[in-house]
Parts: structure tokens; sequence; C-alpha cells
DNA sequence: TACTTATGCGACATATAATGTCTTAATAAA
DNA sequence: TTTATTAAGACATTATATGTCGCATAAGTA
């Protein structure tokens, strides 16, 4: 029993391929873990743990260099080296703008081995990790609207069991008792909204931000839908996705400094760049789906940008209306 | 041996703590896993692993439920619930707008592992877990430049040892090979900038993006850094976040329709709004940071949108001139 | 209520595994 | 070369893991 404790802190102590870790070290750490057993039976250990584990073992020269391969199937169990502890912290980071971390307590445990490995390796530097990585927002960053994770984890349950639930929604109009038939979850930026069906007079699919429920009891009932209501053909034909109709032929003029970030992080794998004679403006074409999000995107250009085609699109931006 | 892995086998089967299994769960579990034991083994296993993992025993009813304490140091162990990997798809699908998740390979076997789960349990449901959950782009969706991960990770490790490196990076002027002392390293979108300085005649700060950066070759000399230059007031006055100088107090006037989004996700935790009293627009001040990111925003309205105050900023809009 | 079944748990014998020690050979470092 | 470290086989010894039996108790069922 204690072995088993001890297999585990030796493997969460052994890094991934390119690292390695030699006997010496394995025997340092677990003395300081508080394990005080023969170098023969580290030996012994790694040996037996090889094959379950998808251990490798660099025995070209001695000491061997002990470390999980990359395809190793439990290869989360491995070190989480410095570089991969600071990805790690930016990935915290990014996702605690979108998601409400409380709701994912296993990332939460990886993120705080990150940062153990993080503060434990950097009392010699000159500067902190912590001032070494920023998030610059790239878009406007809304705050994240109060989820109550109960609630909402047992709506995504009934959500994913096809079953009824009967929940209380508060809208503009005060708290209503319904009951709903949940049929997708769209993220869309900071809010969660659920795709679900109510029975009413005009039988149509809402879109409810998750956090405007405030109750959720589960029902024994499976879904049900509107006569004549195909699903599939809803949600594959994209309209989960609030899209515009049409994919259109998008060509912008870009000043040169307001569109060359497109060179490098184009808006769409269609797009084409040409570059004026004079060097002063740019040329974009995409074929690309014409949404409320891509309008906002060429306003927020103001004067820097000019929309040639389509007409259409010319007009709505030119009058600024979205 | 064998005994461990069997160990691990049940913890990975036992979920985190509303949720939880009984013997017999348990017992079917191991079965097909290949472990044929004894009940009483099973039991007197649980009993042991009880105190080291933080494992709950619901001993209210027999049989027994056996979960993970919520506060579990190794809760990461623990089974992924559906609910709980529905989640982490949706995290993927955002990471992967960002960062290439090849780089995380840690993060890609749990997502793996979340696949499979919801991949088990959906066979008899009315449709695919796929299909209920889609990322709607609440911005634009701009394509990540493609970052060679031996480059940066060979980066990011002398960044965080404070040592130079010699790197060839690619300008718009062509190749060219210098010795760079890394400093920080600012997540902007989908692209990544190391922050650095590189000895010149002028002694400015460079905001390089990471993919232009073509080899690495890791120096042992520490970095230096130009003389009088005080890092940690540079790094502490937020100018890795190229911000405009001030705090504005910014007042915006809204439609009602294209501002009502920011009752439920406001712009920053003082914004306040006050309804017009004919009930058609809304008036929403905030004390907030002046930055691009925040112009563009402001523009994508269109006329939408009109600012109040600063009055600086009422001509820089109104100018269309982010 | 009585009956059946499944579960929890203590006790004990036994098989199995884990560990230290000693030894030898091989390798890297000095 | 010498010295220190490491890998690995052999063996004795200790520790542990496991099945079995028995009994008490709790759910489920007729």
């Amino acid at each position: 029993m204690d072995t088993t404790i001890r297999y585990l802190e030796m493997l969460q102590f052994l890094p991934r391929y390119p690292r390695k870790k030699s006997l010496s070290e394995i025997r340092d750490h677990l003395n300081t873990c508080g394990y005080k057993v023969s170098d023969r039976t580290i030996q012994r250990d790694l040996k037996k743990l090889e094959t379950p584990f998808g251990l490798i073992c660099d025995d070209r020269s001695i000491p061997f260099g002990w470390s999980f391969s990359q395809v190793a199937r439990r290869g989360d169990i491995a070190e989480i080296d410095e570089n991969e502890a600071l990805l790690l912290m930016l990935v915290r980071d990014h996702l605690h703008e979108i998601i409400p971390l409380e709701q994912l307590p296993r990332m939460n445990l990886m993120f705080n081995r990150a940062t153990k490995v993080l503060n434990a390796n950097n009392h010699e530097k000159i500067h902190g990790w912590k001032n070494k990585i920023k998030i610059k927002p790239a878009f406007m960053n809304y705050m994240r609207p109060k989820v109550e994770s109960e609630i909402s984890s047992s709506i995504i349950e009934c959500l994913l069991d096809d079953k009824q639930f009967e929940g209380e929604y508060r809208s503009r109009n005060g708290l209503s008792k319904h009951i709903y038939n949940p049929l997708g979850l769209v993220s869309h930026g900071v809010s969660q909204r659920l795709i679900c069906y109510r029975k009413t007079n005009i039988d149509t699919i809402l879109h409810l931000p998750l956090h405007r429920f405030q109750s959720c009891q589960p029902l024994k009932d499976d879904i049900c839908l509107p006569d004549n209501f195909d699903l599939e053909q809803y949600l594959e034909a994209g309209q989960i996705e609030y899209l515009y109709e049409k994919d259109i032929q998008l060509k912008l003029q870009f000043t040169y400094d307001a569109g060359q970030h497109l060179f490098e992080t184009p808006i769409d794998s269609s797009q084409e760049i040409e570059i004026s004679n004079d060097g002063k403006t740019l040329l974009v074409q995409a074929t690309i789906h014409d949404t409320e999000t891509l309008r906002r995107w060429i306003l927020g250009f103001g004067v820097k940008v000019k929309v040639i085609e389509p007409k259409y699109l010319v007009k709505v931006i030119a009058m600024g209306n979205p």
C-alpha cells in the first residue's frame, strides 16, 4: 500500500520523453518525500512500471535515463516541466475569462500543480514567472455572468440524457416556470445559451442564456419536439450558430498598417491579399459567412477599411448599422 | 505490482463526490478490466486507499457509496463524468482557437479521456453529444499562425531561466540573426509576442511575434538589459499590455437593443447603466482603460452607440480613427 | 412478517510480492 | 589506471495481499 503511493510519487516525478531522470535524481526525490528504499528497489520498480505505464529507458549511457513516452496512456501523471507549466498558466488566464474554473476542479488541480512547479523553481531567478506572462485581450473583455454551477450542471445532465426538466427562468417579464426540452448548448463569448424547445402556441426553438435559469428539476420523460421538426437538420444546418444565410465573397480595402496583421493571422483559409501599387493599401478577399461578428469587426477599423464587395454590405457598413 | 495497477484502475473509476459507486459497480468494472478478485479484497482496498487519496464513503445505506472528496489532492485521477466531459469539450474548442493543442499533450490526454466517456455513453441517445455543443465566436476568428513548437518551447525555456539566446528572426526585411534577452511573453489573441531586448543603437524593448522566430540557440549567459533600465518598473507599469496611458471615465449612449447585453455581461465592475426616460436608450458609464481594443469595440456598434465622454474620444470615434 | 439476497467486516491461513543485502560486471569520471 | 557509480542476478526475509469462512445487518421481495 505504502508501495503504491511511492510508485505514484515516483511516476509524478518522471518527465515526458525528451527529458529524463536518473537513478540518483529519483532516489533524492523519494528521500525528500520520506521514502527510504534501497537503490535496488527503485531499479526494480522502474522495470515493473515500464510496460504498464509506457515508460522509456534510455540505456545508451549510464546512469540510465527514465521518462514517460510521449504516447503513454497515463502520461498525465508525468511531471509538469516549467515550460509546460508556463503555458498552462496562459491557458488558465484565457479560460478564466470565459468559463468559471470552479466548475472544472480537474483543471484547477492541474493548474495548481503547475503553479507549484513554477514557484518552486523560481527563487533564484532575476524576476518571477508571474511578471513574465500577460494576457493582452485582443477583444472586448466582458465580465462573466454568475452561473450557479449546480443548476447549470443539472441542466447539462438533462441535455446529455435527452430528458425534460422543469425550470424557473428569469426573463425581462419576471420569473416563470416551464417544462423545457434541452437540445443543445452554445458557448458565445462569456455566456452560454441553452438551445431548447418549450411548448407554446407558436412552436419555436429558444436560445436562452444559461445563467438566467433559477432552478432545474430533472424529469423522467424524454424530450419531445414540435411536430414535423427535424432536429438533425436544425443542428446540422448551422442554425445553432445564428448565422446569416449566406457565404459571401468579401472584398475589403485596408490601409496598410491596419491590415498588415492579416498576413500572419488571416480571417479564413480562403483569404488572399493584394498590395496596391503605391504600397499604401491592401485588398483583402475571402469567402466567409456574413455574421454580426464580422460586421462589427469591419466597423471596428473605422475609416481604415472600406468594403468593396458585396454591394449590400457596403451600404450596411456605410450606415454604421451592423 | 498487478495490485498497484488494479488500485489505479479502481481509482479511475471512482467519481467525484456528489456521485458515488457501489461495491457491485466496482466489482463489475474490475472484472471487465480483467481483474478477478474477491469482494472482500475490494472492500479492503477501498479502506486502505481512503486516507491517502481522500476518498469518501457514504455509509448511510447499504451498499456503501464511494467517491473522491471534492478537495482530494489526487482528484485528477477520478472518473470524468459526462457532465464534466461536455464542459471539457467546450474548453477544448475554445483553446483550439488560441493555442495549438499539440503543445499541451497533458491537456490532450484529458480531452481524449473525456471524448471516450462521451462516446461510450452516447449510443442510445436521441442525438449525439457532438451536435449538442457549439462555439459561436463572439469576436472575429483569426487563424492561428503556425508555431514551431520546438523553437517556441526553447525560447520559453530561456525566458524562464533568464538566459540569452541566439535566434533567427524573420521580419519584413528578411531573416536576421541576433542575440536576444527574453523578458516576457504576451498572449494577444491568436498570436504570442516575446517581450525582449536586443542590443542596438537605440535601446528599446521589442515585442516580437513568437512565430516569426526561425531558430533558437540557447546561450549560457544571463540576460542583460539596457543601462538604467528598470525591468520591474517596466513590467509592473503595465507597459507590457500596450495600454494607452489613462484610466478614463467612459460614458456611452447605446440604443436599448444594442446595449442591453451589458446588463448581464458588464464591461467592468465599475459599470453603471441608466435607462432613459423614453426607454429607448441606455447610458452606460464605467471607469476603464483606454485601449485600441476598446475603441474598436465602440466603433463596432456603428450608429447604435454615441460616445458622450471623454471629449477627446468623442472626436476619435466620430472620425472613425481608432 | 418471514424469507432471500447482497453487503460489510472480523479472523485466519496461505500464497504472493516487496525489500535489503550481497555479488559481479560494466560504465563513466577522475 | 583507479575510483565511484550504476545495472542486474541471486537469495533470504519480511511484509502484504488475497481467498475463505463465519456472522451480523441491511435491503429487497413475496
